[in-house]
DNA sequence: ACTGGCACTCAATTGAGCCGAGTGCCAGGG
DNA sequence: CCCTGGCACTCGGCTCAATTGAGTGCCAGT
């Protein structure tokens, strides 16, 4: 059935209200904040139908609509068009990102940019590891049997490891294994190594095959586990703000945020499209979080994703804005990262 | 005057049963849930006097007493004895932390560990650069004009900065300036470092000054410029277990909490001593944190001190059990790095 | 197909009244 | 001199009932 026009925007007007004041809004005010050229029995006729179909729901009788998940879906997918960024916030986004110094400022001054924008919580999920290519590898010595693996990828991300080995190993060896394996690795992604490596350690000298066999295991390990991923958090203050929303307490929501795993789930559905996603209230599986809105994007260099970042905040947010700060964030975070 | 035995006693059981109903208690009680060995009113009167000494309160008239931060303060100082952890506590410091693989995980798991124990937020700093001894030095070339220092402490850090070079450098080059600084300052206390980094400018080939120079700047930099210091955060989902306790809303806590300058001056007067911090209430000088008591300690291998770590929660806390967590995690994660 | 009007519902607010935990004070006893 | 038992008093919090008012549903009229 074709949804008719006035319902749909009695809908919208019923969302951008409950959004602003956080109350349950009545016919009656709705006509007097809208120009909607009906009475207000007619608009409780249409809320009547609204309620019916799903999209709008009465705390209890003699109280006004809140719209449901279901009616903030459709407000998102059919009623809202994404309302630009001011002046000031766009300049804001420019003067922010373009001091960092290097990835992590990087990261860390857009989840602070994110929440200010959208003063709720921000995410971001620094470059993914099996995203990247391996720039170069280098091997330090520790001790005798020890060396630290330093690997930097070609989005800035450096990580570190420490490599026990099976037995002492001599300096030639190491600059001969550090020649090779930069050989074997540079420029490949990370998702190919595993299978690189294998053919690493079917050609390397037979005297290097225990030291190597140590160093693959770490290199492996890396990627595998996903202990690789790591994720900067801000703006959890903002959370207070809607205290009455979250109905009883906010505990459920401040424990998932510090499981990195369930952070790395909000974020989880960019996939190689850098398309924005959005997933509200009962729509996230994550138990704590059925009261929230989650807003996320892929980011990266030239329409390549790379990680995602997100906004979280109450099912009752302001969502024209907050797509319009995501969006703009993720794009200009890309821009950032390929200028290095 | 000094303070006589019952009183110091009563004040003692208030201060108990205050931290475990968080209800104002009254005479009655008292006398009735510790062996007081006097009448009700005899506390009254001594209670009485107590308030007029400034050690407890009352919220109201026809209410219990509550303790001031100063009764807080004088029940840690001499009224509490550490209470040792349990077993199982014993073993579950041991079991989280002897599994740890670098650094990272070390920070990680301690910090999660003690906001696990004390059921509080926790906050550890990383292994100050400062307090640090180089271990190492690597080069890596990016570009001609691109370097990418990476130092290594003693104590597992790993630091990356991007340099950027006033002109191209070939790879011997790189070479030697790797050797040359590695000889010059393996080993030193970064503090020291400001004044090796002079000598060796002035000693270095004149060829390679000018890359020398901006390297140098870089490495000041790491030290003067505080970016250098990192903090793991966990537990924040504890702060809402006493919800109730923070008047009004945890917002400036959290919004404390976000501020790593903050959160190290928390830590900040973890000096050379290793001795247990504790600030209550008042005491604490930064404004969201008026109702909340901070129990700090520094830590690191073998009686140096490299860092601090502490918990933060309401002024109404079991100090004891608390301090004992501290001192437990602290000693111990101070083993685990020695081992390192 | 829309509107005006009316009866009805029910959360929220207000205020009175009661309850009881807790105090302060005082007179009496070891 | 210090402690105790007793008594009057205070006042926050609870309960209950009454009131208010925003908002609805429905129906008859245009």
């Amino acid at each position: 059935m074709p949804m008719d026009e006035r319902k749909l925007a009695i809908l919208r007007a019923i969302v951008q209200d409950y959004v602003e004041t956080q109350e349950p809004v009545g016919s009656k005010s709705l006509v007097e904040r809208h120009n909607l050229r009906v009475s207000s029995a007619t608009v409780r006729n249409d809320m009547a139908v609204l309620e019916e179909e799903g999209y709008i729901h009465q705390p209890h009788t003699s109280a006004g609509r809140v719209p449901t998940d279901k009616g903030y879906r459709l407000f998102v997918d059919r009623l809202s068009q994404v309302k630009p960024l001011s002046i000031a916030e766009r300049r804001a986004v420019h003067r922010f990102l373009d001091g960092a110094l290097d990835l992590d400022d990087v990261v860390h001054r857009t989840v602070r940019l994110l929440a200010q924008l959208t003063r709720q919580v921000a995410v971001v999920q620094y470059p993914s590891l099996s995203r990247s290519r391996v720039r170069h590898l280098e091997l330090i010595p520790l001790t005798g049997s020890r060396l630290m693996l330093v690997m930097i990828t070609d989005t800035g991300r450096v990580e570190q490891r420490l490599v026990e080995l099976p037995g002492q190993v001599g300096e030639d060896d190491v600059l001969a294994m550090r020649r090779f394996i930069n050989e074997k690795l540079s420029g490949a992604r990370l998702t190919e190594t595993p299978v690189l490596i294998q053919t690493m350690l079917d050609e390397v000298a037979l005297t290097l095959r225990p030291a190597m066999t140590s160093l693959s295991t770490v290199l492996l390990e890396t990627l595998v586990e996903h202990r690789e991923e790591r994720i900067a958090l801000a703006g959890t203050a903002n959370l207070t703000r809607h205290a009455l929303d979250f109905a009883g307490s906010l505990r459920p929501i401040l424990e998932a945020l510090e499981e990195e795993v369930i952070l790395l789930k909000l974020l989880g559905e960019v996939d190689t499209s850098a398309a924005l996603h959005i997933r509200i209230g009962d729509e996230n599986e994550i138990a704590g979080l059925r009261a929230t809105s989650v807003v996320s994007s892929g980011y990266g260099p030239a329409g390549d994703v790379v990680g995602g970042l997100g906004v979280l905040g109450p099912t009752r947010m302001d969502y024209p804005g907050t797509i319009a700060a995501v969006r703009a964030v993720a794009r200009y975070v890309g821009e950032v990262l390929a200028q290095n």
